[in-house]
DNA sequence: CCAATGATTCAGCAATTGCTGAATCATCAA
DNA sequence: TTGATGATTCAGCAATTGCTGAATCATTGG
């Protein structure tokens, strides 16, 4: 696309260099528009899901409370990826865990999450058979 | 974790060179757990709103039919980088495209992914006020 | 035909991600 | 106290991601 267009009546210009052809559409979606946070919370919320290690842990925490190597195990990797994992799922608050000795047993902390996995399950389902 | 683990009762130990120590739990998980290829795609799906330049993309969409250009400006981005997105998003079949002489308006083409996303959205707003 | 322009593609980059193996920490058993 | 062991952290890598700017494609108007 150009960096100057040419001013008429279908493509306005602005002075923040803002270049749009619909300048009703874009106008209305503009006042609509979801905020930078809130957009980036909502990404980050997806982000949780967007890798199969993380679905799969998720998914057997939701079965069952389960240590690292119980994981590990399951998952076919070493603790050192799945403690990488669990980290970054405590750090959002989806898991917790409960020390017993040397062992850490990790499971959901969080029903919403459950909720979401299940919808997208129905998605992924309705998409894909 | 140690490479191998003694063998006893809580701490079994199988062929497959696979350590766990809550057998049942772990047996029982493993009967349930979904499939690679359910965790793969499941995984794809949350990857298109795990960003969040294309959360607003798809947020602009579900308002309006839009052009790339259009959505440029409202995202304060160039065009190659939006039409990268709607390529992405086009593979997946998450949005379609009509031409209208150099014009390209893009518009939703999934009924899904607006429910996903209305309930991740509500996951966020829970969750953070 | 040719210049303009919306859209797409390409090359390449900086940052991020997911993983491995080694080192370290923490707890238990002898 | 010491060795074993579950868990965590660290260093570093290969691959991926999201973006930019340039080049190119496709369609329109003169």
């Amino acid at each position: 696309m150009a960096k100057l267009m040419a001013i008429n009546p279908v493509a306005p210009r602005d002075l923040c260099d803002v270049h749009y052809v619909n300048e009703k559409s874009v106008k209305a979606v503009q006042k609509a528009m979801i905020s930078d946070d809130i957009a980036e919370s909502l990404a980050e919320a997806f982000t949780v899901l967007s890798d199969p290690t993380r679905v799969k842990i998720l998914f057997a925490l939701s079965k069952a409370e389960l240590c690292v190597c119980d994981l590990s195990a399951l998952l076919g990797m070493n603790d050192s990826a799945v403690s990488h994992h669990l980290r970054f799922l405590k750090a959002l608050k989806l898991v917790k865990y409960r020390r017993a000795g040397r062992m850490a047993y990790y499971s959901l902390d969080d029903e919403h999450i459950e909720r979401l996995f299940r919808h997208g399950l129905e998605h992924v389902q309705e998409s894909y058979g």
